[in-house]
DNA sequence: GCACTACTGGAGCAGTCGCTCAGGTTTTTC
DNA sequence: GAAAAACCTGAGCGACTGCTCCAGTAGTGC
């Protein structure tokens, strides 16, 4: 009765698994999902192709795997982002890694949100993703419909900077966020939002 | 030397070419854009696979031909939008669309977004939706910083309808516009946006 | 040693892919 | 009428697709 993380066979399996799962969103990444294909990954990861199959049972579980993974790793990085002293301003900075190291978690995650509409397990990570930001979103803004809002704004600003030529910075980025939460605040005020007044007042 | 748009050949050419990018639209709503080949779309239009490839010489014309029509009937809501008595209304029914009558565009955007980031073509059709919507925001948002918020917001608000399983309705995305928008107002105000000064913005 | 399980990977099948091509029809021009 | 232009299509080629099968190998438990 060895535990599976003792086991020498099913740990390499699993680091075989995470290999591929990585190979597949450097191919969404480079060419886009319609490029997915057993083929291609197994290329990409090094493998022969029928150790995919081995894996993945289809292209399509390959694919749910991959976007999931991403979205872990989103969801993990939106923790961090509640922790830090400036939570805004951490959220900044993980948006506008979108134009730069993590090019491939964006367009992913974006698949991820397109295929949903198509298929029960994305829907439930889109869901997933979707009330982790509000949960974020919660203590710095109070009023939901104005936290609906600034949600979808978030979504917007990871979009823009996944595919426009020039994408914001992240003092843009953190000027555009705590414009569209503070309300009354009409320019980029130089404010540093450092401070937790609200969080006491309206828990 | 008769206009091309007298010559029967060429109007029943044109007719088939729509004909062909509107069986496209139908494909990416029900199979998403990977689905998308020469031979299904022929069978979805009700025509021979060799017709697509008269029309257009490779698979990639025929996604950005798509797109880009696409596109263009989203900037013609949009500027419909602009010029209804109350815009920001108009654009929260628009967006409401999405999970609807329109889904297929939706989907379509989204997916001219994400090869954006590859196609330079579509780059261009990209960069032309973001400039419409900052031009319809710029009379009722005055600041840069929150109008760009607001217009990332708009992007958000889109896909949320698109993929969510319970999408809000048109008074709810209303009522989050406005609240960006007004900035101090909280809730969703009643104050009605109505002034006429945003008649210059075309296309 | 043995049986058992997890993993490996080459071969191959039926189907689809993008795309070419040669020849055909319809419409316009003269 | 003839010639030209635009549109149309069935056949088919080479490449790729998802996926199956199965004879292997490495690691584990007894």
């Amino acid at each position: 009765m060895t535990a599976p993380e003792q086991d020498g066979r099913r740990r390499k399996g699993e680091r075989r698994r995470k290999l591929l799962i990585e190979a597949t969103m450097r191919v969404i990444e480079r060419d886009g999902l319609p490029a997915v294909s057993q083929r291609v990954v197994a290329q990409e990861a090094g493998v022969p192709p029928s150790a995919v199959t081995y894996y993945f049972p289809a292209v399509d579980d390959m694919l749910v795997a991959a976007l999931t993974a991403c979205n872990d790793d989103y969801l993990a990085g939106l923790a961090e982002c509640a922790a830090a002293p400036d939570p805004l301003a951490r959220l900044a900075e993980l948006i506008v890694e979108s134009s730069g190291p993590r090019r491939a978690y964006v367009a992913a995650e974006y698949e991820l949100f397109l295929l949903a509409a198509r298929h029960p397990a994305l829907q439930a990570e889109a869901t997933r993703w979707v009330g982790a930001v509000d949960a974020f979103l919660a203590p710095l803004v109070p009023d939901p419909v104005r936290r609906t809002g600034v949600a979808a704004a978030v979504e917007g600003l990871f979009l823009r900077c996944f595919y426009a030529a020039d994408p914001p910075d992240a003092a843009g980025v953190h000027a555009i966020l705590t414009t569209l939460v503070g309300g009354q605040a009409s320019a980029a005020a130089e404010t540093s939002q450092s401070r937790s007044a609200d969080s006491g007042s309206s828990a």
